[in-house]
DNA sequence: CCGCCGAGGAAG
DNA sequence: TTCCTCGGCGGA
């Protein structure tokens, strides 16, 4: 009787609610708030709470009637954001499962990912206030266009947005005509608009006019001709069902893009309301390839196609995030953060050119971005699609191995495009034949060149290092010129006339002679960007050489203006890095050459061979695009070498295989995993230190005997901005023992106290070792 | 005696 | 991580 009347009174209190909270905040516990405002709580809300002594956004992970938390220390939910869809319970078990995965806190996973605005409390009333909207009525419709000049272009540009969307945002209008409020009032007067406020996003799903199939095709005729493979692949992607991972293998140019495009269109078609993310590994592949969609896709509503990058602004990130979230962007392309977007109709996800280590983020958290691309189609039971040239060896191996279904296009998509040749200069025997080089351009590549400038086509010289000369040192006593902040050397940069180090930044004038002996013959080793360009001018005379890197696209926009410019036709020899390496169409460019290349096949990294064999296929790519026979020209000192040939040959699968081959025999990725333990102090000691205890804690955990822990060892820059860094590589057979051990070393790691000590961090399936 | 610095702990 | 408190110690 008794307990009956405690268990009503129980029940009576079980009016309190409580909320548990992640914060974007190291510890990876959630927090209990007691929660009493109107809006009813759902996991997926976001929160303002009291945190400490400053308010916080947070999470809602779970609505509960209890709490073990001691009365004393709950403290209130301040305000609830009922505004916004709760994230969906999809999103939450991706953010929760690369949390776990890359050994964080779940909101330092789930809030990050979140725009700005958005983890500003006191910003979400502008941001989600229902917004003023204008739309057109049929009297508009019908008189608006022939009532206006014809000149006056801005007003046409504000009525036709007006025709082609249900409603226009007034921030929209602006946008288009700087006087737009005063000439949307008088258009109200007059009836031709009217003026609406409400959720933005609910109405414009509601009368988004249905798009036709065939307006998203297009016209047949326009579209261009789908070889055998590519229709095959397209009717592969769009007949799957459930989740299938397909590896697209095509050669460069072999149209792997309109391989997207028709499988996007089918999907955009075919569903009314289905999302599909896609992929690029960088900022600057974005706007061709929104390009190509808006293009392609112009049937689509306005609005409906959305990009995400870091370079956007805050504000359009936050539109374009909410766009994604409400469902109204159709079609995302982004890099790698995109992954993480809120895509509650996703059905297919593309990325483009998997194998780029840019899908890794290199900082916090560590996540992969293709790795997470595949666990969120296997979760939503779609189709991802992995496009590369030259596949990543984890993912080859995946199709190998038949969990991921191979698409093979073997041939260059333009019918007269073949692959280009590629021919590897000697080095060695140019010099012992006494050929003239000119400032390590070989004589064949001069040549080479030469003639593509009588001919009227287009050179790309490629060479992975930017800046005048990697070393300046002085002949008299040996002296190099280093960074003070850096265990490494500066490099020369001779139109800012500086000594800048690549590592912390550091700059400083080019001195006159050497400050150890006062030599003034101080002279630049080994050549950059800047110096081939240099070179360029005088070798090949009368070619106007445009040199392409990270120091000349500086600018926001640059970039494009550049490339622009060798689309254009206005540059006959084009010099960079790998940022010419990637995605661009140069129709005009018919030869590539390659310089000091072969560092990479000597490196301790044992993916370095990988990357280098990409990078090269990716730049050779680049070479007789539209039709004209390309020419490739490596200059190596190792011309023997069997990366070299296999290249040569074209033959990815044959170089594939027998990496894959020696990597299962030395026991390396993919066929063990890793992770790494990474330290940073303020002296070398006190890394290794670090890492020397964290060892001796790990072999205490359960599961341990099963990892290979690997001696501390400092990285190859051990000094940078001052700060002395290590690591320790852990590896195992078995990813789910490794997972298991990871976790349980974190609390050891977390109360690991050793002096000097900065930062440390884990991360899973390290690219760089 | 005061104030500064570094270590340690809590955050619901 | 951030921020606060506490205790030790050096300078006035």
């Amino acid at each position: 009787m008794e307990r009956l009347l405690l268990r009503g009174l129980r029940r009576v209190r079980q009016l309190s609610v409580f909320v548990r909270v992640a914060l974007d905040h190291p510890l990876p516990t959630l927090f209990d708030y007691r929660y009493d405002l109107a809006p009813t709580p759902l996991p997926g809300m976001l929160v303002r709470i009291p945190f400490g002594r400053r308010d916080a956004v947070g999470l809602i992970c779970e609505v509960t009637d209890h709490t073990d938390v001691p009365a004393d220390k709950l403290r209130n939910v301040a305000a609830i954001c009922s505004t916004l869809a709760p994230l969906a319970d999809e999103w939450r078990a991706l953010t929760l499962f690369a949390a776990e995965y890359y050994q964080r806190g779940l909101g330092e996973v789930a809030l990050p990912a979140l725009p700005q605005v958005l983890r500003d409390a006191s910003r979400w009333a502008k941001l989600l206030a229902p917004q003023e909207r204008y739309r057109l009525m049929p009297e508009g419709r019908a008189s608006l266009p022939d009532a206006l000049p014809p000149r006056a272009t801005a007003l046409r540009r504000l009525a036709d947005a007006l025709a082609a969307n249900p409603t226009l945002p007034a921030a929209e209008a602006r946008a288009l005509h700087p006087k737009a409020r005063a000439t949307l009032d008088e258009w109200q007067a007059r009836g031709w608009v009217a003026l609406e406020t409400g959720d933005v996003q609910e109405q414009d799903i509601a009368l988004a006019p249905a798009v036709e199939k065939a307006a998203l095709h297009g016209s047949a005729a326009l579209l261009p001709h789908l070889s055998a493979e590519q229709s095959d692949a397209v009717d592969a992607i769009t007949g799957a069902k459930g989740f299938a991972a397909f590896l697209l293998h095509g050669v460069t140019g072999s149209g792997k893009t309109e391989v997207y495009l028709h499988a996007l269109a089918h999907l955009l078609a075919s569903r009314p309301d289905a999302q599909a993310l896609v992929l690029v590994p960088e900022i600057n592949l974005t706007p061709q390839f929104e390009a190509a969609f808006r293009t392609r896709f112009a049937a689509l509503p306005e609005g409906a196609i959305v990009t995400m990058h870091s370079g956007l602004a805050e504000g359009e990130r936050a539109r374009n995030w909410l766009a994604a979230h409400t469902g109204r962007a159709r079609l995302v392309l982004g890099t790698r953060l995109a992954i993480l977007a809120s895509l509650p109709k996703l059905a297919l996800i593309v990325v483009d050119e998997e194998h780029d280590p840019a899908y890794k983020q290199q900082e916090g958290l560590r996540y992969s971005a293709r790795d997470l691309a595949v666990y969120r189609a296997n979760k939503l039971e779609i189709p991802v699609v992995l496009g590369s040239a030259t596949p990543s060896l984890e993912s080859w191996w995946q199709a190998e191995q038949g969990r991921y279904t191979k698409l093979t296009l073997t041939r260059r998509a333009v019918a007269t495009a073949v692959l280009p040749s590629v021919r590897l200069i000697d080095l060695e025997e140019e010099r012992q034949r006494g050929r003239a080089s000119v400032e390590g351009l070989s004589g064949p590549l001069i040549a080479a060149m030469k003639t593509r400038l009588e001919r009227g086509e287009q050179s790309l010289v490629f060479l992975n290092r930017r800046g005048y000369a990697p070393i300046l040192s002085c002949d008299a006593c040996g002296w190099v010129a280093g960074c003070p902040r850096c265990s490494a050397y500066v490099v020369l940069h001779k139109p800012e006339r500086t000594l800048r180090c690549h590592h912390c930044g550091w700059e400083s004038r080019i001195p006159k002679s050497c400050p150890d002996c006062g030599n003034v013959d101080i002279a630049p080793m080994g050549r950059g960007t800047q110096r081939v360009e240099e070179t360029l001018a005088t070798a090949v005379p009368g070619a106007r050489v445009l040199r392409i890197d990270a120091d000349s696209t500086r600018r926001k926009g640059s970039a494009q203006a550049l490339f622009s410019d060798v689309h254009a036709g206005e540059v006959d020899i084009l010099v960079g890095t790998q940022m010419i390496a990637k995605g661009h169409d140069f129709q005009r460019v018919t030869l590539v050459g390659v310089l000091n290349a072969d560092t990479a096949l000597f490196s301790h990294d044992f993916r370095a061979s990988e990357r280098l064999f990409a990078q090269l296929m990716q730049v050779s790519g680049r070479a007789g695009r539209a039709g004209l026979p390309g020419e490739v020209m490596i200059q190596t000192r190792y011309a023997r070498h069997a990366l070299y040939h296999a290249l040569a040959r074209h033959d990815y699968v044959g170089f594939a295989n027998s990496t894959l081959a020696e990597r299962r025999d030395a026991h390396l990725p993919p066929f063990v995993y890793q992770a790494m333990l990474r330290a940073e102090g303020r002296t070398l000691e006190a890394a290794l230190d670090f890492l020397g205890a964290a060892a001796a804690e790990f072999a205490a955990l359960a599961g341990a005997e099963r990892v290979t822990v690997y001696d501390a060892v400092p990285l190859t820059i051990v000094k940078v901005f001052n700060v002395h860094r290590a690591q320790l590589l852990l590896e195992c057979a078995s990813r789910a023992v490794l997972q298991n051990a990871l976790r349980a070393w974190q609390p050891a790691l977390r109360s690991l106290k050793v002096k000097g000590v900065i930062r440390w961090n884990v991360e899973v399936d390290p690219l760089d070792i």
